[in-house]
DNA sequence: AACCAGGACGTGA
DNA sequence: TCACGTCATGGT
């Protein structure tokens, strides 16, 4: 009965709290060290504080497309050097001096175009919380976008799906192959107390379990939660 | 040396 | 609505 609560409890006993979402900048991060490892904050929900540490997350959101967050987290300490890992800072940019710094997460042209045109959408917003259908109305953000932006940006309970969450519940058979966004998100949002933190957590914990068992088609078989869902 | 990574858009059926 | 090509660097 509710696999999808019973599949959250154990992966947050196994692998405990992510810390989602990675900020350079946080109490206890120590960004000029090296690499943004130290951005998570495990048992941390109050991040972000601070409209720059929204529009981090926001802009990280649109270059993680379909992209490894090792090349995400380059580019951002990239701008982070240059003293531009804000909007006024990347306002301050040129178009060519942009991409250069987001180019370790390719598609470096259109995601600069994408940013641009965020910030326009985030300075209009003035400290509001935008709706699903504003962020979608923006070019270059779709629905995983928008959930991830508004989940860990807003912390508005919008369940994140993204190629994990379907490779994982197919896998395990509690998604159909052909279900598209939508559905799979209503899936667990039913399932779920309507809680940002639990949405968060969760999402962050796939990702995990994905990392460990869902990188080669070979390992599908060793993934612990066919057991669970057996009995 | 393919294959894929914390997807979205534009196009044509 | 939906399948398909395109965008691009970098890690495994």
């Amino acid at each position: 009965m509710n696999m999808i609560k019973k599949i959250y409890d154990k992966l947050l006993k196994d692998y405990g709290p992510q810390g989602w979402w990675p900020l350079v900048e946080h109490p206890g991060s120590n960004p000029t060290k090296s690499g943004a490892i130290e951005g998570y904050h495990p048992g941390d929900y109050s991040l972000p504080t601070t409209d720059t540490q929204r529009f981090e997350i926001c802009l990280g959101a649109i270059l993680t497309q379909n992209t490894s967050w090792v090349t995400v987290e380059k580019s951002i300490l990239n701008l982070y050097r240059i003293n531009s890992l804000s909007i006024s800072g990347i306002k301050k940019l040129s178009d060519g001096k942009l991409r250069e710094m987001i180019k370790p997460a390719g598609y470096y042209n259109q995601k600069a175009r994408y940013i641009k045109e965020f910030i326009v959408f985030f300075e209009k917003l003035d400290g509001k919380v935008p709706s699903r259908e504003e962020l979608l109305s923006v070019t270059g953000i779709g629905p995983e976008t928008a959930d991830s932006m508004l989940l860990y940006a807003f912390k508005q309970p919008h369940f994140v799906v993204d190629a994990y969450t379907k490779r994982i519940f197919i896998k395990i058979g509690l998604i159909d192959k052909k279900a598209n966004y939508d559905e799979i998100k209503k899936l667990f949002e039913d399932n779920l107390d309507k809680d940002y933190k639990v949405y968060q957590e969760y999402h962050a914990l796939i990702v995990e379990h994905a990392k460990r068992y869902y990188l080669k088609k070979t390992n599908y078989g060793k993934c612990p939660l066919l057991k669970l869902i057996k009995k």
